[in-house]
DNA sequence: CTGAAAGCGCTAACAA
DNA sequence: TTGTTAGCGCTTTCAG
């Protein structure tokens, strides 16, 4: 047997003595094959190692039965747990997922949908607040996509995500309770969906509160610990005063502690926080991060889940709405009425 | 147009009014084609919204430029890193990258190799200490395997890797020369090459230094936080007295501080503690963990490199070994000789 | 239950 | 420079 050689379903039919469809039904529909048919087809498939060609399977069936769930920064173990989750349904469904990273890159987005277009895979999970204006056109001519955690403005699809603003604003009030009024909002890149609804849930909690918006004490960024990093020495170098933080990812929120604490401040004592997601790393840091937890593994599920309607050709455009949940952990103190430091 | 109706090769030559071939040649080596002819085909793809299929054009070529990075536990950030360099270059070369997650499970293992088998991805980078014996007998039929960090007994492939034994022992070496004699060792899962090695590094450098070796203060896991929480309850609830730990992961070395912490034991003042990695958290977390970087991106792009030249046909089973280094922040503190706590 | 044969869409010889 | 043509390996009718 040459080295390079690889087997094909001819040879196997050949050393069994049936047709190349014998054997293709015997590997895909075991039972449509007489019994002893079948144990000459494996014999001879076990015998030359033969394992039928992906490529041509694919091509054939025009389905590699592949998923791709594009995220916008794989750096985040936010996404880990989404991707377990999606992996799961998808697993059950006899699908594989690959993961893209669109590194906050509206060109590698682009790119992705271009491979989605061109079939290399049968379906998108989107976790990006993009989406190329010219393909989104053309939707019709795109396998299935579903939005998941974020939304695009403008892109009407299956969706799963979390009530971000009663979420947020939850939170706020949280920290409003607690006795603070100069709360700090680490947002994420507005004016996309996500960030604006986290964005919007913090402004009402302030409002209904009476607390006067103040624009200082927010800060734009990429749910990145750099970014919290970035954030709090902002304010901290424009001398904002603040007691307590809000930030939309516990990635932010590790970051703005981290640099807290490089500025003698302390967490909660000097200044509470309150991060966004539930990543496994909030509750083990210390302070033990207060945040709010989404259900990601179950928000990978669904996500999939809607692939799958899709994929069977159902043609819902269904939004799932999870449930999050304030875990009130070590890194809010109240505050006293009255105090007002940096 | 039919809303289903996908466009074709054929449509755009007859659109175009040449032949198929040229069509392909426009696209793929638009040099080889005359300036006014590949207007007119760029013309026809843009009228019909045409994009090559990529099924058929994988089947035609055997190849589907992409590379599965199948990852030992896909929720540790430490391949984050890894991913990252790995895509770069690969997509330099232009390759695509597949992330498959191993769940410390080896018949997931083998669910990939057999993918790879298939032919689904042209090439297979494993970072999983574990591979199939079965299909270790039969290397010559599978796709190029290039071997990331860890190694397999028994598997000679093109590795890139740290030399895990000199940076664990110098990594020990640093907590005796501060006056630790009780040193505890959270390694990896055991008997795998790679915790072996650091573990082995661990053994040297207290045998070097005198110190007997106490079985009891080592503890297998699987590099996990829950991992490393775990290790030290185990240890605590023995009784067994330490003043340091070296972890063989990041996420360890948290898992334990954490749990230190939650039995009131101070990290560095009680306990001192190293882990391995430098995960983006080493940095952010309190107090800043003392660890051994990993140069994970450049690992990652070398490996994709050694997987290029054997795409390429080069047969090399080259082994790259990437520097390490100790980096030192807040997590260890000095031992008063004589001292003895838990 | 099995075989013959067509063909998925594209690319690469080869010929012109 | 372009066209003709022959498959790549598999699955799936359709006959038998």
């Amino acid at each position: 047997m040459n080295k390079d050689h690889v087997s094909n379903i001819r040879e196997v039919a050949a050393l069994a003595g049936v047709s190349t469809a014998t054997v293709s039904r015997a590997l895909q529909q075991p039972d449509k094959v007489r019994a002893e048919t079948r144990k000459k087809v494996f014999d001879a498939v076990e015998k030359i190692n033969f394992s039928p060609n992906a490529h041509a399977r694919s091509f054939r069936q025009q389905s590699n039965q592949t998923v791709i769930l594009l995220v916008r920064d794989i750096g985040n173990p936010f996404y880990l747990e989404i991707y377990k989750g999606v992996e799961e349904a998808a697993s059950d469904a006899g699908y594989k997922v690959l993961m893209g990273d669109a590194r906050n890159d509206e060109t590698r987005v682009a790119n992705y949908i271009e491979m989605v277009r061109q079939k290399q895979a049968d379906g998108l999970i989107l976790m990006t607040g993009h989406f190329p204006e010219e393909q989104a056109k053309r939707l019709d001519l795109l396998p299935p996509i579903v939005l998941a955690s974020e939304t695009v403005p403008g892109l009407d699809l299956p969706t799963v995500k979390v009530d971000n603003k009663t979420a947020s604003k939850d939170a706020v009030r949280y920290l409003i309770d607690a006795g603070h009024r100069r709360i700090a909002h680490l947002a994420g890149p507005l004016p996309e969906n996500l960030a604006a609804d986290r964005f919007e849930g913090y402004r009402q909690a302030l409002a209904e509160a009476g607390i006067d918006y103040n624009e200082d004490l927010v800060t734009s960024g990429d749910y990145s610990i750099e970014a919290g990093r970035h954030a709090v020495l902002g304010m901290l170098s424009k001398k904002s005063a603040f007691t307590a933080i809000f930030a939309s990812s516990d990635q932010m929120a590790i970051g703005a502690i981290s640099e807290l604490r490089s500025h003698g401040l302390a967490v909660p004592d000097d200044v509470s926080v309150i991060g966004f997601d539930d990543i496994i790393f909030a509750n083990a840091i210390e302070p033990p991060l207060t945040t709010v937890r989404q259900p990601r593994r179950e928000m990978g599920r669904q996500a999939m889940a809607l692939m799958v309607e899709r994929l069977n050709g159902q043609k819902t455009n269904e939004t799932i709405e999870l449930k999050t949940e304030l875990v009130i952990r070590g890194s809010v103190a109240p505050c006293a009425p009255g105090r007002s430091q940096t």
